[in-house]
DNA sequence: GATAGTAGTTACCAAGGAGTAAGTGACTGT
DNA sequence: ACAGTCACTTACTCCTTGGTAACTACTATC
């Protein structure tokens, strides 16, 4: 046999769920949501006011694909449309306390990484820049 | 007292360590590092062939200015450079593990979800769209 | 003198995702 | 008759991000 080349890589085992909530604004509305139950759109817009309803509501459809989060559309005049997590979005929250145990717990550490790269790097100027890291676009907001 | 509103929004608990950890191809970088330890530049790229040098290159300095990796160059010729997870980084292999578990347990219902809506919104052609939800740029590869 | 080898850097370009703004349908209240 | 409500949808623009390819420095080796 000429070179059976073991698995070409081996992929990160949580790669899939990066992308499945780790996507801009994913996050942030599956948290609302395990937070606050049951809720209508125009509500999921009041505690994420910085989203547009278009960016929203594709969040939702993505996540109601994924089979995180369950809609309900009522025939009525006018509409109403309460979102809310299913089983298996429901299945997230420890992960997300994980998460959030991580952040209380290291985020100070990093942001003093952070200083000292910085200091360091303007100090020598090594790569030239005032900062390594530009402000992200996500951060801006 | 005219209405105090409430913080504005509770922002999501961990929304910085998303964005610290879960950006495109940072958790894969990550990953190899936990995996095999200290490595070379040439040789993360043997692990990630996808990804160019320019990428990998700026995924380290960010992960290394965020205190999760550490770099060690040695003025040899030809260069070598190292690098390797701190402590800090180390830290983050537990929550790994969570999203590896939460994956190993849930990822088929979620492929399942996703077959259920894309047959249901087919037959019915609610929003026209053969598939509600096109590929992912970081699916492609 | 040409080549190889490492660890990048630089300039440039294209794609795609997010944002903006306006429109839609169906009915209710004034 | 007209504005208002809700939950979107559509058309458009823009800007970030990642990708491509070529180039750098420095030396040993052929």
């Amino acid at each position: 046999m000429p070179q059976v080349r073991q698995q070409p890589v081996d992929p990160c085992p949580f790669g899939p769920v990066v992308d499945l909530v780790f996507g801009r604004w994913t996050a942030h509305v599956l948290w609302v949501l395990a937070y606050h139950g049951r809720v209508r759109f125009k509500e999921l817009q009041g505690y994420l006011p910085e989203i547009t309803p278009k960016v929203l509501t594709e969040r939702l459809r993505q996540l109601e694909r994924n089979g995180l989060v369950a809609r309900t559309y009522h025939r009525e005049i006018p509409p109403r449309v309460e979102y809310e997590m299913t089983a298996l979005g429901q299945s997230l929250v420890p992960v997300f306390r994980t998460l959030t145990a991580w952040s209380d717990e290291h985020l100070d550490e990093v942001q003093a990484a952070q200083r000292d790269y910085d200091r360091e790097h303007a100090l020598t100027g090594t790569a030239g820049g005032v900062a390594a890291e530009p402000v992200r676009a996500r951060d801006r907001a």
